[in-house]
DNA sequence: CCCCTCCTGTAGCAACCGCTACATTTTTCT
DNA sequence: AGAAAAATGTAGCGGTTGCTACAGGAGGGG
């Protein structure tokens, strides 16, 4: 290990906290580093290149958005399908939530136009994510992974039309999922 | 006009299949411009700046978007609902579309970023395939727009899904809200 | 014919990008 | 203490970015 890794951890915390205020598509090296206290030249000694330096900052920005989940919802179980539903909707919506969701469709964008990196990182918040609904959903829930599935595409889908001013819609659809899904 | 109507749009139609190719987000204006023959002085000169190109070409999109729509499913309603859902995301994979999806989560995230004409654009977007898809909704459907709203969001959601690999879970949610929908 | 407006090619600017060569300081090991 | 290794600062390279200054061609109206 070359660099100590409470370091490690501290630039990465910064940076992941300079990428969720500004966003990660033009995130460059030099406002990077800056956002911790070094220097581009030190980003690209410790670890490699920019690839090196934004595949630690999508994991850890993956371990980020699962530990953000767990601290805001105490942990337990849903008393029902639809209320697990506007749980986890309301969530993602707050404001200490929602720089998640713009990364998130910078990632969603990167991995769409063929970086390797990033579709790994996607797959990896999906399952961290996957893995902590399906744990939330309430207990002797009939088919769950089917359920979880479901709910996990639609809250994809009420990000989108969040980002795009539609949460209108996106609540409609939250409603009528529920009713049909109890 | 300072620019013949058809030659505009032939550019903006070059520039389209560009980008329905090589994405948006790093689309800069020398590629663009030699994508249609000519330069980048051009493009600035007859559309203002890179803004006014970019702006001009996503309500290029967005027609295109909801024309590639209409050409590919025959005018006329589904015989149900999950059918119609079915349907759509079905035509929404197909690689003729494909390139859509791509350029779709270019903008959102550069309209969860800031941008007010991908913002706009996006709206245009999702306009345009929020009345088509409700005039595919078989005749007599209860509540058309609570029906088409839980559509839309849910096969946002599949786009998602899909772009990181995941669409056995899209596929899921797919099912089972068709059955519930019925 | 000349001028005037529209259009276009050439060349380049300043800023930013990832990355590197080189020298220097700081730490570590013996 | 002295040598080796690790870490860091300075400066800059070659490339790309959006955009512009300048010159000139093309065509129409006086």
């Amino acid at each position: 290990m070359t660099l100590s890794d409470d370091r490690r951890a501290a630039w990465l915390d910064g940076m992941a906290q300079h990428v969720l205020t500004h966003g990660l598509t033009h995130a460059s090296l030099r406002p990077l580093a800056q956002a911790v206290g070094t220097s581009d030249r030190m980003l690209i000694y410790h670890f490699g290149s920019k690839e090196g330096v934004v595949g630690a900052l999508l994991h850890h920005l993956a371990g980020g958005f699962v530990a953000g989940l767990e601290a805001a919802l105490p942990p337990g179980r849903a008393v029902s399908v639809p209320l697990c539903l506007a749980e986890v909707v309301a969530l993602l919506r707050d404001p200490g939530m929602a720089g998640y969701g713009r990364v998130w469709l910078d990632i969603l964008s990167a991995a769409a136009g063929g970086s390797a990196a990033h579709r790994e990182a996607g797959q990896e918040i999906m399952a961290g994510f996957a893995g902590w609904l399906e744990g939330r959903l309430p207990e002797g829930t009939d088919e769950p992974a089917a359920v979880a599935a479901t709910l996990l595409t639609l809250i994809e889908g009420v990000i989108v039309m969040d980002s795009v001013g539609q949460s209108a819609l996106a609540d409609r659809a939250v409603a009528v999922v529920g009713m049909r899904l109890s």
